[in-house]
DNA sequence: ACAGGATATATGTCAAATGAATATAAGGTC
DNA sequence: GACCTTATATTCATTTGACATATATCCTGT
């Protein structure tokens, strides 16, 4: 019996098979706060209440081609362009009772971009806002996380979007030291408190300022640009850039750069 | 429109569905090498390479539990019993041309057994063998792993096993420090020594002993017990135990104990 | 019974990383 | 040009971790 027999004999009608899709976490920095893009659900079920960006996985279509395809989508980004951008595989949640209508799987990523992509987006389409997250600082998985609404109230979040959403800042806390992709929320020239900013953001914590500039310019993944910021009624800061050769992963499945 | 009427007027038909399955990482240290579980398949496409455990995942069946079905199965664990194990979901890995029957998307997991554990199932099964993981030191992902067979030369591995299994031991690496799965690779009372020779393993490095020490005392993951082990023909060590509040999960995402 | 061997466990020393405070530099504003 | 604000550099104390050494404990052999 050949290889090819076997494809023919293959039954894949055989064991029953669940619907795939891909949600995205997409988020950034603004005002200080870690935010995500969320999307108002128009029809039942969950109407009304707040979901992550996401969409079915194309038959002849990879997981991260289908992320950055609905990347493109509900974000209006050119799956062409280089925004600048950060995109990793995050997580895989399949609970046979997460949506009432069918069995779906969906394979959870989180993208990090600068915050004025993000902000066209929402401008662009409709029943979208960029939502602050609250969550403790530090790794309990079982802290409770608040995504804000304009008013500060926290929104309702459909399906299991809150652990979707939980899931991602921890995961995103637990790699700010050991990845470069925090580096994705800014432009691509930044000052050092810019950065510090962010990495607060995202721990929830405040850090020591020295320290930092120490940690980070030892990591030897930034390089000065000679430039410095303009229109401060203070000393201007250096403006560094990272390191080309760091734009590649450092760390494990490291995600990629869009 | 009711909520009711949406739920009958949904089509799932409208999607194409792949096929969605689990595939096992089962891992545990054996004569100083990390090994993992290896089955031979008996058919095509890639007849007689080496493949990892797995199985489709149910209609009705969640992720993590199609996960220790299949560990159930093939490895012959009662699913009931706790032999004090770990399992994790790894990555999930969906290139369409990855499976050349059909289109499949496959959750790994990945699972830290004691050696007795998988001996034990080797013994039981057929065309089943614990081959040890050859992986340079250190996190590139780019490097290339070799599963060793009894005449220490590589392996065949079907599909994109490969690429699973470097994901697996790379994510155990980066998890030693921050997390207590490696206890799953040892018996509940264990010596310092014994941990520290997992550790050596898994890392493919060798490590200070009283730093090490120092290092996990410090954690206050472990308790003395009081005992100490015999048998030796010198100091006989202490035996530790994991302290029963950490056998919950500390990381992110940390996984389950079994 | 006792010396010797081997390894666990404890102690001490040193280098490196970290945190906090201070000093200096560089721009803008009045 | 005095002055304010924040970046950048320097310094020091504290903590952390690595490594070397010393001591304890058990078995073995004579």
């Amino acid at each position: 019996m050949t290889e090819a027999d076997f494809l023919k004999a293959y039954d894949p009608a055989a064991f029953p098979r669940p619907s795939v899709t891909v949600d995205l976490v997409l988020m950034t920095v603004r005002g200080g706060a870690l935010c995500s893009l969320l999307q108002q659900r128009q029809d039942h079920p969950h109407k009304g209440s707040w979901a992550l960006p996401g969409g079915f996985v194309g038959p002849d279509e990879g997981l991260d081609a289908a992320a950055r395809r609905v990347l493109a989508q509900k974000a209006g980004l050119p799956e062409e362009e280089a925004p600048g951008g950060w995109l990793e595989q995050l997580y895989t949640f399949g609970a046979p009772d997460r949506d009432p209508r069918m069995r779906i799987i969906t394979v959870a990523y989180f993208a990090l971009l600068p915050e004025d992509v993000l902000a066209r987006a929402v401008k662009t389409g409709s029943g979208l806002q960029l939502a602050p997250l609250r969550l403790a600082e530090g790794e309990a998985i079982d802290a409770h996380l608040a995504a804000l609404g304009p008013d500060g109230t926290p929104l309702p979040l459909a399906f299991d979007h809150e652990i979707i959403l939980k899931t991602a800042v921890l995961r995103l806390r637990g790699k700010l030291d050991h990845s470069p992709a925090p580096f994705a929320l800014l432009p691509k020239r930044f000052t050092l408190r810019a950065l510090q900013d962010v990495h607060e953001a995202i721990l929830g914590t405040p850090l020591n300022k020295p320290a930092f500039r120490r940690r980070l310019l030892d990591k030897n993944w930034l390089e000065p640009t000679g430039e410095r910021e303009s229109g401060t009624s203070y000393r201007p800061a250096e403006l560094y850039r990272v390191r080309q050769q760091e734009k590649r992963s450092v760390a494990v499945q490291g995600g990629m750069t869009l």
